[in-house]
This record gives C-alpha cells, sequence and structure tokens, in this order.
DNA sequence: CTTCAAACCTGTGGGC
DNA sequence: TGCCCACAGGTTTGAA
C-alpha cells in the first residue's frame, strides 16, 4: 500500500529514469485509469504528446511530472498502482493502464494497476503557499519530510479538531503522506491509542508524535519501502523491505516487543488498527468503548 | 463549517 | 474441488 515512503521512492526513479526525455506518445488501455482526466482518454494523450519532462515532484501520496507545456502529468498510486520504467520490448503487464513512449526509443513508463484506485490526469499548476501544485493537490496539506511543514500549525489545527488521533492523522488536509501502516506504527512508537480524542491531547504529545511519524517514514524510505505482496513496488519492479521492521501494523497476536502484551487488532474506519493493548490505553470516555469506530 | 461513511476496484484466502 | 464472502484501503463525494 503506497504511502508517502513508497511514493517517494518511485519519484526518485521516476527523477532518475524520465526526466529530461520528451514523451512521444501516451496510450491509454484503460479508460478508468484516467477518468479523473475530464476530457478524456484521447485527450489525455493530445496533451502530454510531445511533451518533454522537465521534474518529478510529490506531495503527500501524490506525485506528478511537470512538462515544458507548463501542464503536468499528475499521478495517484491509490491501493495497487505501479508506474514501471520497461524496455519497450517486455510483453504488457496483465494489468497496464497507460504506456508513456519516447522519442529516444528508450525504456517505456508504464503505468500498471490492479485494482485501478489510482489514476492519472494532466493538470494545471496553481500556486500554493508559493509552491506551484497540480489543482487537485492544492488542498493537500504539506507532508512530515517536506522543509517548509508547519509543526506549530499542524499541532494547532488538530487540536481544534473534535475527532480521533488516527482520524486525524490520516486526514490528507491536515497532514499528507500518512495512510493506515504508518499511522498504526507511529501511534506505537508514540504510545497513543488510535481513538484519543484530538481535542484535548497536550501539545507536546502532538509534537512527540510528529517527531515519530518522521522517524518510521524516514526509516521505512530508507528500505526503498514496505512491500506485503508485491502490489508496491519501485520503478525498476523491486519491493522494499521495511516490512521487517513493522512494529504493530499486521502483527495481531504477536508480542509487543517493548512488554510482551500480545498485539491487538480493533475494526476502525472500515479497516483495521494494530496496537499494543498495554502500552497504548484506551481513552477512558470518547472514542473505542462508546461507539464502534 | 465540520465530521463521517459509502462507493470505487480486483485478487486472495479462509470457511464450508 | 468449488463457491461465497471478508478483507486489503486512499480518495472523492455527498449527506447530516
Amino acid at each position: 500500500m503506497p504511502e508517502l515512503p513508497e511514493v517517494e521512492t518511485v519519484r526518485a526513479g521516476l527523477e532518475r529514469f524520465v526526466v529530461g526525455r520528451r514523451i512521444a506518445a501516451a496510450t491509454v488501455g484503460h479508460e478508468r485509469a484516467v477518468r479523473r482526466h475530464r476530457p478524456g482518454a484521447a485527450d489525455f494523450g493530445d496533451r502530454v504528446r510531445d511533451c518533454r519532462i522537465e521534474g518529478a515532484a510529490r506531495r503527500g501520496k501524490y506525485l506528478w511530472l511537470a512538462l515544458d507545456s507548463g501542464e503536468a502529468v499528475l499521478a495517484h498510486l491509490g491501493m495497487s498502482g505501479q508506474l514501471l520504467v520497461q524496455p519497450a520490448g517486455v510483453p504488457d503487464e496483465k494489468h497496464l493502464r497507460v504506456r508513456f513512449a519516447f522519442d529516444d526509443d528508450g525504456p517505456e513508463l508504464r503505468s500498471v494497476d490492479q485494482r485501478t484506485f489510482g489514476g492519472m490526469s494532466v493538470e494545471e499548476l496553481v500556486d500554493s503557499a508559493g509552491t506551484p501544485v497540480p489543482v487537485p493537490v492544492a488542498h493537500i496539506a504539506r507532508d512530515p519530510l517536506d522543509p517548509a511543514f508547519d509543526a506549530v500549525g499542524f499541532a494547532r489545527a488538530l487540536r481544534r479538531r473534535r475527532t480521533q488521533l488516527k482520524r486525524a492523522l490520516l486526514d490528507q488536509s491536515l497532514v499528507s503522506g500518512i495512510g493506515n501502516i504508518y499511522a498504526d506504527e507511529a501511534l506505537w512508537l508514540a504510545r497513543l491509542h488510535y481513538a484519543r480524542p484530538t481535542h484535548s491531547l497536550p501539545a507536546a504529545d502532538v509534537r512527540r508524535l510528529l517527531a515519530d511519524v518522521t522517524t518510521v517514514m524516514t526509516a521505512a524510505l530508507a528500505a526503498g519501502g514496505t512491500s506485503f505482496d508485491s502490489l508496491y513496488v519501485n520503478v525498476n519492479g523491486a519491493s522494499g523491505y521495511f516490512d521487517r521492521s513493522l512494529e504493530a501494523y499486521g502483527r495481531v497476536g504477536r508480542p509487543c516487543s517493548r512488554c510482551g502484551t500480545p498485539l491487538a487488532r480493533d475494526p476502525f474506519m472500515n479497516r483495521s488498527s494494530f496496537f499494543c493493548p498495554d502500552c497504548q490505553r484506551a481513552p477512558r470516555r470518547a472514542g473505542s468503548v462508546r461507539r464502534v469506530n
């Protein structure tokens, strides 16, 4: 499941292998893969043809290729998206959605996506606090690895919310790049329960949690990301190995490495939360006891 | 305005 | 062996 470290790994691969090259043609093999591109698949191809790729950028889980036309190819990997750099002769992947061929006849860029939660579109760039971003990214907050990330503003905004802590961590308009895996990992590191009310969380705890988010994401990035089932891979098709370092996610019944208590799994937001019932105590009032979610 | 949850999609694996 | 269903989950959309 691509979250920030996985998307950043892919972005770095795109920077290395496609930036500076000129697109000869883009072929859309599956309409749904470009459903966010309102003018349709044919227009998608027309917009990128003969454009040179000037850069590969990212905010949170979104990434985009800036074109010399002034527009950008925006991509989101969703649950199962891959961007692969493949020699033109390699047989098509089963779930190949979009193919970019280049005028240098070098390796193609292929968008492969089993579940098609992700997708691509060609977007105008707009200013977002001094940074040009594609229109659909304008409402996405900066991520914790962004040098311009505003930790104080984040703490203030989080404590204004009346919701549960993990819901806030997953809200991409508050802080971006965090998904279910790294939310659980950071909460475990910070010894905080997923249902802790944000409104009463001390600012010091917010700072500590944010530091733990950064720690786990930085470590995951160094490992090339997390992968369970090879659905997430870098542009060369290789998986990361951070899954060997996970402390909480997916480890229901296994002993907590701090205290030995078997880890638990609760249903949460139509998915799962993994946590240590001893290190991460449930809040007394609001949250997991009173309501299921 | 804020908060929440259904819907989108396909492959896998457990239960029967 | 085969069928059915739960599960994986990021984002958008619309409702309350």
